[in-house]
DNA sequence: TTCTGTCAACCTACTAGTCGGTAGAGGTAT
DNA sequence: ATACCTCTACCGACTAGTAGGTTGACAGAA
């Protein structure tokens, strides 16, 4: 789902690189969207978890976003992937209602995630925070999504760093 | 296309639209890939047009970048759309190489008009470019096309312009 | 121990429908 | 006559999804 969107994978394709049958991947998940939500749930989960980690091993909020920024430079994966909140707002129209929701959650969870590391920049000057920083986090997730997508696009990671410059002149080093 | 992206139009859907069969759209595309081609090709250079039409008209750089965000907002068509060059991003990998290639070629002339931009908003005062505007440039592409993705994810257009509140936050009022 | 029933997991084989693409007939305007 | 365009009818490959059978592990009773 991350390297093809959610319209772009099949069961067939699935199953091959399982090395099980189609039909047993409907046993598990008897239709494609019951399939597609389980896994944005337990991504959303994992995410979480991982952007928790971050936060708790960090000592400064540049620091945090610093780790965000390599962990959402990692997740391009030489421009095979992409996150998957990314990945599924392209393909957002074929989704069910229940998945739709789930990816305003995900998103929204990252966004408060950002936000408490731009407060915390804020108080221990590592970050520049012009506005309110509930604002700033969305600005930072589009930010961190399409420097993705430019960098996918043109199969450039470079690009990515690059998409990121803006952002990273308002962290301090450390 | 910018609805459901490359893969998520089909020959027949559109042939309904257009009112004729799927094979007179081959007569003239006789493959998907000339297809998405040629409105690729059609689509960069409106946006060219349509961006130097707004440098030509601006008397700020400031004003100039506001009127580029109003052509992405108003692009976001209550979140049915985006952007071609995000739509297509995303399913960069079954994407043709001449595409492909061309859908960096058209983000590269997106990102140096808005390198010109910068340059005269930064001499005009109307535009804070706090490092090279080269890069600067990637960084509003990027903010801009994760914008669009994150209003489309969640259906809800505000978020478009909260995701560019640091970019506002940057120009001045004219 | 051994028989029996239950259950999840997996399989083969199939459905209806869609995908991109093709062959060739027929119409139409120059 | 000859391009040019649109059409009907079709192709093989693929899509999600279903029906029904096989396997093996486990639980309880004789």
């Amino acid at each position: 789902m991350r390297q093809n969107g959610y319209g772009g994978f099949s069961y067939a394709h699935l199953a091959k690189q399982a090395g099980i049958r189609k039909a047993s991947i409907h046993h598990h998940f008897p239709a494609k969207a019951d399939l597609g939500l389980a896994v944005l749930d337990r991504y959303a989960d994992r995410l979480v978890t991982v952007l928790d980690d971050i936060k708790a091993t960090s000592r400064t909020g540049a620091q945090s976003l610093q780790a965000c920024i390599s962990l959402y430079r990692t997740a391009l994966d030489d421009g095979a992937a992409m996150c998957l909140c990314s990945a599924l707002a392209a393909d957002q129209s074929i989704l069910t209602d229940p998945m739709s929701a789930m990816l305003t959650r995900a998103n929204g969870k990252v966004i408060e995630w950002l936000e408490t590391v731009l407060l915390m920049g804020r108080q221990d000057r590592s970050i520049v925070v012009p506005g309110l920083p509930a604002d700033d986090a969305v600005a930072v997730l589009a930010q961190l999504q399409g420097a993705q997508m430019l960098a996918k696009a043109s199969g450039d990671m470079a690009i990515f760093d690059t998409a990121l410059s803006s952002l990273q002149a308002r962290m301090s080093r450390s």
